[in-house]
DNA sequence: GGCTTGCCTGGAGTGCGCTCCAAGCCGTTA
DNA sequence: TAACGGCTTGGAGCGCACTCCAGGCAAGCC
């Protein structure tokens, strides 16, 4: 089980890695930045640019200098992805890596940092959920199907 | 019932109206724009670039020169701040104000507007929801009751 | 050998959406 | 009369998150 666990992650595709970043993540470096980049919708300069600031540690690299991505990468660049996908600040996400740095002792400082994007995040949901209801009557009235209670513009 | 619903539009607060622009905007000019950046929580600033821009028509004066503006004014800024919160660039809530001021021909163009935005608000909306179910997760980490599965960061 | 493709670097540049500045006017309160 | 708070303007400035540039290197293929 856990043979055949790590023989599928070796094999997994950039792509699958990323779009589905479960269990022990390996560590060979395999992916070029091309591929991480088309799997994640990051440019290639993005990806250098999170690594210089440090959101990314600093990637392994072929015998010619070029960087090689591990699933262990891709498996945190998923997770930044969606937080910075669902609006956290990079200044924020740098904090949080920063305190992963530390070790143990920051859990709880993460958690709380945690906590505050979700609550963002929920947020973020209530007032597109309350967009999406105007949006629907809006888009009705334009249909003709709503003459009554036209909108003003 | 008309008669009510004028006396109840020229009597609802700045806030009030913001919060629930429902029903034929009354066209007095009478919010401040102190009162109408309380209400909407765009600054003084914002309001006025806003005007400048084009995205308000412009708003009526005191007469010592200063603005203020009616419900109407505030029908439309809550919507075009709806869009904006989801994230409608600015360009296009502009396409959209441009449009409505050419009339009625061009109302399936604003609604295919509309359209395309409702697209990208539920987008949003499933990012949020799996960004979501992915901080539940890891929060339940953080707080020790998975110690299994645990995250790598 | 020559061509193409992909990647490398530090640093400068860009686009968006505000945000602020300086100088001044108006109306109210003390 | 003087101070104060709120408002006015055009234009400059700012913070964020990229985004691009110039010049160069390395590998693969005809």
């Amino acid at each position: 089980m856990t043979a055949l666990a790590t023989f599928e992650a070796e094999t997994r595709s950039c792509w699958d890695v990323f779009r589905d970043p479960v269990g022990e993540p390996d560590r060979t470096p395999r992916h070029t930045i091309g591929e991480v980049s088309a799997a994640s919708g990051l440019t290639a300069h993005t990806l250098r640019w999170y690594e210089r600031i440090g959101l990314l540690d600093p990637v392994d690299r072929s015998a010619s200098g070029q960087r090689r991505y591990s699933d262990a990468d891709l498996h945190r660049l998923a997770f930044l992805g969606r937080l910075r996908l669902t609006g956290m600040p990079v200044a924020d996400m740098l904090r949080y890596v920063e305190l992963a740095r530390e070790g143990e002792r920051t859990s709880a400082d993460r958690r709380d940092l945690l906590l505050a994007h979700r609550e963002a995040v929920r947020q973020q949901i209530a007032d597109l959920h309350a967009t999406l209801a105007v949006l629907d009557h809006k888009i009705d009235v334009y249909n003709g199907r709503l003459t009554r209670c036209a909108p003003s513009h």
